[in-house]
DNA sequence: GTGCTCCTGACCAAAAAGGTCAGGAAAGTC
DNA sequence: GACTTTCCTGACCTTTTTGGTCAGGAGCAC
């Protein structure tokens, strides 16, 4: 259950090319400003635009730039694009395993797992990111202070620290 | 973004524990219920243990049991136990990331996506599990049809499947 | 002491993560 | 047309993670 490098580094560029508007930005520009390797962050690019969520333009004046309008790109589709379906179990979409017996209702705890995720991931537009604006689930989730510590756990409560 | 098969079968097989109820059950037994190999499953209950969430008792009428009531083991207590924090950011937490300029509010996103993770993963209980009854939350999330199909993906809607 | 069962570390193969390197192919400039 | 710029692509690489197996030791019950 972690954000790998490559997607952290997705949305980082795409947000990049958001803030910058129309005309085309370069791959170099993009690698600087987010502090992501150059070489690493064009193999992404290529799989952003391969999915179609951006385009680009080779030679002196090209560069990079959103396919669509930023607000209707989200930060699922770039995670999708470059890690795959979001929050499958063993490979496998949550739905289509078979649990046996005294787990048959983990299947649905999956996949509502699964669907909070998306309630987030869908729900923030790179228009959001740029403009410091974030829709109203998010400014609720991320309001409650417990939100912002790494949780205690299991182990350490039982070590009383 | 997804779940491994360990805590897959961390959970797995403490619902089986839960269903037991009060004496120690054989690894064996569990393997079999849940059709894990029963070596692997034995480096994952010891992790269990270590972590304080299951007992065992080696010999004759040993077997492993849980440690606190089923009611009080969230699918979260064992997910962490197996697979360390839920939703690092290349492997650091999302709150400790230093981000720049137009991707600020990305730390936010992260870190509301590990708090819409936790509303579930620490909702849900071995009891609710195996009891078949599980949490309002969940049961929110699960009765919208769109939950239980995995996701058109950006790609696919501009090649128009 | 003799099974039975858990405990532990070593090992292993395949895949994923996180990159780097080398060159080719378009687009623009002179 | 040559040259530069920038993207495009595949091959390659190292380290870590995943998903296990194997061999033996240690504690418990009888």
């Amino acid at each position: 259950m972690r954000v790998s490098a490559k997607a952290d580094y997705a949305v980082r560029a795409a947000a990049e090319l958001a803030a910058a508007g129309e005309g085309p930005v370069k791959g170099e520009k993009l690698a600087e400003a987010q502090d992501i390797p150059l070489q690493f962050l064009e193999h992404i690019l290529l799989e952003l635009k391969h999915h179609g969520i951006i385009r680009a333009r080779r030679g002196a004046k090209g560069g990079y730039w959103l396919a669509r309008p930023a607000d209707e790109v989200t930060i699922a589709d770039l995670v999708r694009a470059v890690e795959g379906p979001i929050a499958d179990v063993q490979s496998t979409p949550p739905e289509a395993i078979k649990y046996s017996g005294n787990s048959e209702s983990l299947r649905d705890v999956w996949v509502a797992v699964r669907a909070s995720l998306r309630s987030v991931l869908e729900e923030v537009t790179l228009a959001d990111l740029v403009a410091h604006e974030l829709p109203p689930v998010v400014e609720e989730l991320t309001s409650q202070p417990d939100a912002w510590h790494s949780s205690t756990s299991t182990k350490e409560m039982v070590e009383g620290r």
